[in-house]
DNA sequence: AGGCTGACTCCGT
DNA sequence: AACGGAGCCAGCC
């Protein structure tokens, strides 16, 4: 068990505040926990976080807006379609308008 | 025990 | 603008 992890756990509680129809980076979650650098461990912390669906790890992308995680769904497309279900537009893999929908928990937590 | 990998990002050339 | 290297650190071989 690693809900001791502060990290991980900080990381866990930022996902699932995550308001319905937006999306935040990696980079913007680890630099809101004081780890800029290690935005990295953002996208293992979702990793980790494998079938909890309390945790809407879908929405969380890189910084450009690219769904580099799909990968690690269920299916290719999955990562896509829950996003897509929320009215965020995709193409290419790259969500549309992702300063629209983007949310920066800096501003809205801290 | 040592080395590689990865759902990232920044910096230098 | 494009490419490569570095930093971060947990997990796996």
């Amino acid at each position: 068990m690693k809900n001791n992890d502060n990290f991980f756990e900080k990381v866990y509680d930022v996902a699932r505040k995550i308001p319905y129809g937006r999306v935040t980076s990696y980079g913007a979650i680890a630099k809101f926990l004081g780890a800029a650098k290690s935005a990295r461990m953002v996208g293992w912390a979702m990793n980790s976080v494998g079938g909890d669906h309390s945790i809407p790890a879908h929405r969380v992308v890189n910084r450009n807006g690219v769904l580099t995680g799909k990968h690690h769904f269920s299916g290719i497309n999955l990562m896509q379609q829950l996003l897509e279900n929320e009215g965020i537009q995709i193409k290419d893999d790259k969500i549309i308008h992702f300063e629209t929908v983007f949310w920066n928990p800096s501003k809205n937590i801290g």
